[in-house]
Parts: C-alpha cells; structure tokens; sequence
DNA sequence: GTCTATAAGATGATAGAC
DNA sequence: GTCTATCATCTTATAGAC
C-alpha cells in the first residue's frame, strides 16, 4: 500500500505546495517519481482527479495529527504549540507552503473539487481551533471580555497562513517562528 | 499615459491576483485589453518584465497611499485601520487576492526579479507599519511589557494577508471583517 | 501497470509586413 | 504600435501495444 500512488501523490503535494496548482505538470512529477507522464493518468485519470486527492490526503493527515496531539495533552496552549508546530514543520524542512493556504489563493482558478477540498481544510481546522479555544475558555472562570473561541480560532490559523507568507516572501522562518512565539505568550 | 500599457498592466495584475503567475497567459490579458498577444511584446519584451512591473507598479500604489494616510491622521489606531481598508478593499470589491501575497506563496517558482519585488513590497510595508506601531508606543509612558514595534508590524501584516486566504477559501469576507474588528479593538 | 505514439491545443517568444 | 505568421516547446489527455 506504499506503492507508487502515494509516491505520486506526495510528489504532486510537494509541486503543489511550491509553485501552485498551476505550476506543474504530470511531467515534472514523472521526472521526478521515475515514471512516465502519461502513466499516471492510469492512477489519476485527470489533474482534477490528482489535486483532489492530494488536497484530501493533506487535511486527513493533518487532522490525524492534530488529533493525536489532543490524546497526548488537553492543555490549551500546549496543543495550540503542537498546532504551530504542524505549520513550522512544513516551512521549516522543506521551504513549503501550507497546501491548502496556497490553493486558497489560487481558488478562483481551481477545478470545482479541489476548491472544495480547500475548504474543508480551512472547516475542519477552524472546527479543531474553536474546540481548543472554547476548552481554555473554560478553564478561567471567564476573566475580562471573553474572546469568543470561533474568532479566535479564526484569528489564529489566519495569523499562520499568513506569517507563512512572510517568512517566504522575506526568506527568514525566523519571521514566524517570533510572530508564534509571541501570539503563544500572549495567549499565555 | 493613460495608455495601453497601464491597462496592460492592470489586466495583469488582475490576472495573477486570481490565478497566480502561472494561471494566466499574454493570451488572456490580450482577450480582455482587446489586442493581439504578440503585440504584448513590444511593451512588455518577456512575461518576467510584466510581473516584476506589475509587483513594482503595485508596491509604488500601495505605499503612495499608506502615505497619503499619514498626511490626515497620525493617529495609531485609525492608519492601521485605513491599511486594512486597503486589503479589505481588495477583497470586497474583486475577490482578488493580495498581489503580493500570492506571488509570496509562489516565490519559488518565480522569476528571480518578480520575486526580488515580492521581498520589496514585504519590507517597505513593514517599515511603514513598524513606523505606526513605535510611535503608538511612544504615546502611552510604556505600559506593561511593551512589545517590539518590528514584532507588531510583522504580526500586524500577517493577520492580514493570512486573513485573506481564510477569507477566500471560506468564501466568507465577513471572517475578514471579524479578525479585523477583533484586532483593532485589542490594539485600543 | 507501464510503455510508445499521438492528438489537439496552449504557451512564450521572434520576424517581418503594414 | 499593432498586425499575421510561425516556431519550438509544453500541456492534458487518449489509444493501443506489451
């Protein structure tokens, strides 16, 4: 099961994260996978088809992950830490974008299904966040304000998304890693 | 001066704010200006000398209207309000995407000179944003922790174009809307 | 499952007429 | 300045052999 099909798709994932969905071809992923081009429209019949699949196995992952880290802790900030961390990881090892923050910039020019998969990234997501924000909410016996949890999540996966996008466009991941740190002890 | 190659230009701009650079062709600019694709040439020699001409042309607008900001009010909180009017205007009015902000998420596979214009339009904003924030701080006698007005003006831009690609991949501007009340109102 | 061959169209770019 | 004509290349996709 960790045949060629997943080689494809995490190769599509990796054009898709660098240099947008329309920005590579079955070639590039052919020259890379060792493979030709025509021969993956035998596993992907279109490239609707691939960045579907792509987009869907991103956010499964990702909220697998995201799942397993609320089973290690329930400790808000700490499981907003592991969240941050997610982004990090992208950017950090291999000078990714976000998947699904890039097809959401390129969404008025995606296939009807892969505009779909992004936002069911950004549903599910904000979905998680709301939970851990509303948990913490509870924890304090609701000091000050209280900051409602759907716009705090929304507040801070925007606040990713978008330090991704500096940091690249400045060529310093330190940018995001002192934007992470500081919303964390602010949050603190 | 009005001429064709400030439409050119603009149809451009256009294009990559919802396509990206790779999702648009001299054809598709040509259709809309009403021209033929080879004639595109003479003004603009190759695609990268449109995009880093698109990048510039946008950067020079966008600053020259933070400026004009400053010229009416010095208050803090009412220029960062008039900056966000500038990204929410183009999202509410053409569904565009920050230009700059997608070609940041694309910066790999951009041309060596749009991107160098990418960078530039990420550092004269945080300039122009570090700016504000240290004079804010100037004006109360240092309360609390006092943050650092770099940190504030990266966090600040983040928010925004992060903001954005929420915003788009929802379909929902109102979630733009909401970050952005959020924000100003715990910056007052 | 992967290959070759091929289609049908798009793409950035150039040459030369008007 | 804009046109037509043309180029070499790339793109997604299909058909059929192995």
């Amino acid at each position: 099961m960790d045949g060629i099909k997943e080689r494809l798709l995490e190769t599509a994932q990796a054009l898709i994260q660098t240099r947008g969905y329309n920005g590579f071809s079955y070639r590039d992923i052919a020259d890379k996978v060792g493979i030709r081009a025509a021969s993956i429209h035998y596993h992907f019949p279109t490239k609707e088809c691939l960045g579907a699949a792509v987009a869907a196995h991103y956010t499964d992952a990702f909220m697998a992950e995201l799942d397993r880290a609320r089973d290690r802790t329930k400790d808000p900030v700490e499981l907003l830490r592991a969240y941050a961390g997610l982004f990090r990881r992208t950017l950090a090892t291999k000078d990714r974008m976000c998947l699904c923050g890039m097809l959401a910039a390129e969404v008025a020019a995606l296939p009807i299904s892969v505009a779909a998969e992004t936002k069911r990234f950004f549903q599910e997501n904000l979905r998680w966040l709301t939970a851990v924000f509303a948990d913490a909410a509870g924890d304090h016996g609701k000091a000050s304000p209280s900051p409602i949890p759907e716009e705090q999540a929304s507040h801070f996966l925007a606040l990713l998304e978008g330090a991704m996008l500096v940091a690249k466009a400045s060529g310093d991941i330190g940018a995001f890693d002192r934007t992470v740190r500081t919303e964390l002890g602010r949050l603190q």
